[in-house]
DNA sequence: AGCACGCCGACT
DNA sequence: GTCGGCGTGCTC
């Protein structure tokens, strides 16, 4: 007697059969199994799902086949994993098969069963660690003492709000060397924004646990890696032979079965939040799932979460207010650095009191100078690559705008080319206008390039300690381009052969350089009265980042200094970062979200459309608007008129996008699970074609 | 998304 | 005469 399953496949995102699907079986799956189905003319791999009884009835379908097979050996996914992935794509507006197969390893679902069978007997043979404790047990500071016992105790979320250098990394190692020496079957979950650029936080980790529980016990996940060391890190992770997981925004997928603790390191870094495919949040998902890993008795399964940043997201910083306002989150507090090592002194130089043009002003040269001849280094950021973002004839208006987007094309000095940031369009620069053949060419405003070879010649006459010439270096994606490249200029800086480090915001996260003393932005004002709201939150983020970077070294810590140049020395925001005041800022920041009825005091979701023309994506997006008014919950959200996107065009498509807004979450989830059906229907309208794709971003971090 | 079927231009 | 362009349609 066969029974029917409900299986989820990698379905398209807005496809009409975007749910559960019926297959047969002779014997009955557990839902969370691992299945090969018969789809259409191929197979492919499916999970077995929870049967729902709202659905209709499956056997009113003509055609139900039966399932190909089942991945044996892999224990079915357990409830959790499945109610996560089943809210995450409901909350952000996409099919159940594409988060859940989106989820799982790509290998998992390209090998036949055979080749994972294979795999999984390689993956169990792997030897437990010896009992060397390797690691020195840290001396804790009063404060990490204070946060780890108040973590221990109280119920969460947690917010640890900790100054950079303030040792947070050792909160999080302590916080899982306690849970793993406590439970042997406990699991945790840490993620990094970006781990390539955190090669120091998986060091400390592997060097703290490796030798305690074997080389298996940490895990990585994130897209760098090849399609078999995502497999076997998966596979490991769901048979817990791996107690701790270490990961990017995607490991937040991870099948723990012991799950008991989650890290979200910076977790104010935009990159928790996915930009393609479903637009999720990790840091938000992070906190979802540990309330679904926890018991709401109390009595059985408990899973933390821990977010930490020195400079928290606003809206995370929101829900850490106080309780009796409303706060859901705990905060828990660092505010000074290890050791004796103090916040650098932040110096504003007015711009405006600068002769025009100048780059860097000759205070900041100084201080730069006078480093180098102690043996210090300097830091600068410059958010721009390329030597000048825009290229120009002197004498017609010909500027080097893309053919294919619009934006400009950047001049690369060190190739000769002009190449586009945004479809990645590379040419030799050209010799003389292309539009009036006049050769006089010059460049609009500046890049890292150019910051680079203008320091060169300023400092062309100072010297180091022991006489000889300067040497600087540049780190941004084009420099480190090559495999390996960015590792071996950071062991450059960190060695001490760079007296003078440039580049962009890359260099501001995370690393751990010892022997800086001066970090700069040369030209930070283009966030300050930007169009998009959270843009000053990105910027004092960056800058405390930055200013994190100096004085690392506890004996350099009073002299270390961080250089903000700026048209407008009077701003709120610098005035905040040169008390390091990130609670003023929020605070600020907050008042004017309220005032003005922004996130985290709204909700919003953005609609986006891609089309040949603008005309059509703009179309597609007013006549969904139009259909909105028969939705349920219409009358709770706001819909805001189709807008083009800030970079309208890219890659000859042109972009538009819709606002839709709600004082209440609830409100607009309900809204936008309505509206669903309408947009795809509005697809298939005439005056739709020409629509190449549109999608939902839920919470989006730029509008 | 794949992967088909289906109807019009340049090649062995 | 075919190979192949991507337009449209379907997948329990």
């Amino acid at each position: 007697m066969n029974t029917c399953l409900s299986v989820v496949v990698q379905t398209p995102a807005h496809s009409a059969i975007a749910g559960l699907l019926s297959y047969q079986s002779e014997l009955p799956l557990a839902p969370g199994t691992l299945v090969r189905v018969p789809f259409g003319k191929r197979e492919t791999l499916g999970v077995v799902w929870d049967d729902d009884p709202q659905r209709p009835d499956p056997e009113l379908h003509a055609t139900i086949r039966p399932i190909s097979g089942v991945l044996q050996g892999i224990a079915p996914l357990n409830a959790a994993w499945r109610q996560l992935v089943g809210f995450a794509a409901s909350y952000y507006q996409r099919s159940l098969g594409e988060v859940a197969l989106a989820a799982l390893p790509p290998q998992l679902r390209d090998l036949s069963p055979t080749q994972v069978t294979r795999r999984l007997k390689r993956a169990g043979s792997s030897g437990a660690g010896d009992a060397a404790a390797s690691d020195l047990a840290a001396t804790l500071t009063p404060e990490q003492a204070q946060v780890l016992r108040r973590f221990a105790t109280e119920a969460g979320p947690f917010l640890l709000f900790g100054a950079t250098g303030s040792g947070k990394t050792e909160v999080y190692l302590q916080a899982v060397q306690e849970l793993l020496a406590r439970d042997p079957l406990a699991q945790a979950l840490v993620m990094v924004p970006e781990i390539n650029l955190t090669p120091q936080l998986e060091q400390r980790f592997r060097e703290r646990f490796t030798g305690r529980y074997g080389e298996d016990a940490v895990v990585s996940m994130h897209s760098g890696m090849t399609p078999a060391q995502r497999l076997k890190s998966w596979l490991a992770a769901h048979q817990g032979a791996a107690r701790i997981v270490l990961g990017t925004r995607m490991a937040v997928f991870a099948s723990l079965p012991g799950l008991q603790l989650i890290v979200v390191d910076e977790e104010h870094d935009p990159s928790y939040k996915s930009q393609e495919g479903a637009r999720y949040s990790a840091r938000d998902l992070a906190v979802y799932r540990s309330q679904l890993e926890t018991d709401p008795t109390g009595s059985g399964k408990n899973c933390r979460v821990l977010l930490g940043s020195a400079t928290p997201s606003i809206e995370s910083w929101h829900h850490s207010r106080a309780a009796a306002e409303g706060g859901r989150y705990q905060r828990l507090l660092m505010p000074s650095r290890v050791g004796s090592g103090a916040l650098p002194t932040v110096r504003l130089v007015d711009m405006a009191q600068q002769p025009k043009k100048t780059v860097l002003s000759p205070p900041l040269l100084q201080a730069i100078a006078e480093r180098i001849a102690r043996g210090e280094q300097s830091m600068i950021f410059l958010n721009r690559r390329g030597y000048a973002p825009v290229l120009q004839c002197s004498s017609c208006d010909w500027k080097s705008e893309c053919p294919h987007c619009s934006a400009y094309r950047v001049f690369h000095k060190l190739d000769r080319t002009l190449r586009c940031h945004h479809c990645g369009l590379t040419d030799r620069v050209p010799r003389a206008c292309p539009s009036c053949g006049d050769l006089d060419i010059t460049t609009l405003g500046r890049g890292t390039e150019q910051l680079e070879e203008h320091l060169a010649e300023l400092l062309a006459d100072v010297q180091r300690p022991d006489g000889s010439p300067v040497r600087i270096a540049r780190i941004d994606a084009d420099s480190t381009k090559l495999k390996g490249a960015l590792q071996a200029q950071l062991a450059q800086v960190h060695s001490g052969e760079v007296d003078v480090l440039v580049g962009t915001q890359m260099i501001a996260k995370g690393h751990d350089f010892r022997h800086i003393t001066l970090v700069a932005a040369v030209n930070p004002d283009g966030a300050l009265f930007s169009s998009d709201f959270r843009a000053s939150e990105r910027l004092f983020s960056l800058l405390m980042q930055a200013a994190g970077r100096a004085g690392r070294d506890a004996t350099q810590g009073l002299k270390s200094e961080m250089w903000i140049q700026t048209m407008h020395p009077k701003h709120a925001l610098f005035a905040a970062l040169k008390r390091h005041d990130f609670a003023a800022f929020a605070a600020q920041q907050l008042l004017e979200r309220e005032q003005a009825g922004m996130p985290p005091f709204s909700f919003q979701a953005l609609v986006r459309a891609e089309a040949r023309s603008q005309d059509v994506a703009q179309a597609f997006l007013r006549l969904a608007s139009a259909a909105a008014a028969e939705v349920d919950d219409f009358a709770r959200v706001t819909l805001y008129p189709p807008v083009p996107m800030s970079i309208q065009r890219v890659a000859d498509v042109e972009r538009a996008q819709m606002l839709v807004e709600s004082a209440s979450r609830v409100a607009l989830q309900r809204f936008l699970a309505a509206w669903h059906g309408t947009l795809h229907a509005t697809r298939g309208l005439p005056e739709s074609k020409g629509l190449i794709r549109w999608a939902v971003d839920v919470d989006p971090l730029a509008i």
